[in-house]
DNA sequence: CATAAACGAGACTAATTTAGTCCTAATTAA
DNA sequence: TTAATTAGGACTAAATTAGTCTCGTTTATG
């Protein structure tokens, strides 16, 4: 019951533009800074492009930067965008996918578990996780 | 961000139990009953039986049963003895393990986190999972 | 006491996922 | 024009998941 590496590097790399607010950051800073695998963050970053969560800039002076406030991005925006859907058990995603999802018991458990997850996940937005006080 | 397959036939199984307290059950019948794969549920229930969730006895007419009360049998002691420990992210369980841990402002948030799960977890046991009201 | 019916333990395997790398193409500031 | 930068896809290695199989041990019972 984890979140994989991949993911664990989005979050950094997310919370290092936030620090940075405003400026186009290339690949190799983040990549120094946060103590990721240059190329296997450059598929990360992609990711978080086609979710809308960061805006690139090719050529000379590109990189990336926020495409959003910190504060309407959560820690479920950015596991959803690498991840796909929080589950929990596969079958509280689909129905289907358990031959015994009628007379299962646990099932509406895995659900509900599923909306507190994801409840509590959005709470936390980055505009939090960066300020000092609290 | 999903348990295992393993872990949802552990608590499957021991749901079947629950529901035919007292007795002692084969591992064939679990299977049957629950559609698991009759040698990989018998792999489960040695875990199951070491973490002492249910006791085995071998032999003719042997089985298992549950070793305690369905109430005493949260989804967090199957889980934990399945998967061992819930952890969200690996540095949430060992700081060591990440490099950037005392500067990390998402830390203290895995760590509530992953409270808030635990707790959540162990407050559904097998009883409330099997009473037909609610 | 022989035997058949169970579980126990460990070695083994196949499939899937995770965690990356690497190369070529497209863009763009200067 | 060119050097710097991301985009995309193919590829690979390692780890984990999801099992199987064989052989050994235990035990109720005729
Ligand atoms: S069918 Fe969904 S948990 Fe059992
Ligand atoms: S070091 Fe623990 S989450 Fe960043």
């Amino acid at each position: 019951m984890q979140i994989t590496r991949e993911t664990d590097y989005a979050i950094r790399c997310v919370l290092y533009l936030v620090e940075n607010p405003g400026k186009v950051i290339m690949v190799d800073s983040i990549a120094q800074d946060k103590d990721i695998p240059k190329s296997f963050l450059s598929k990360i970053l992609q990711k978080l492009t086609r979710a809308d969560i960061v805006s690139s800039f090719r050529g000379m002076k590109g990189g990336f930067k926020l495409s959003k406030n910190p504060d309407q991005i959560s820690l479920l925006t950015v596991i959803e965008a690498i991840e796909g859907p929080v589950t929990i058990n596969r079958c509280a995603l689909d129905e289907n996918i358990c031959s015994l999802s009628n007379s299962c018991t646990v099932h509406p458990v895995w659900v509900a578990l599923r909306g507190k997850l994801e409840s509590w996940l959005s709470q936390h937005t980055f505009e939090g996780l960066t300020a000092k006080d609290k």
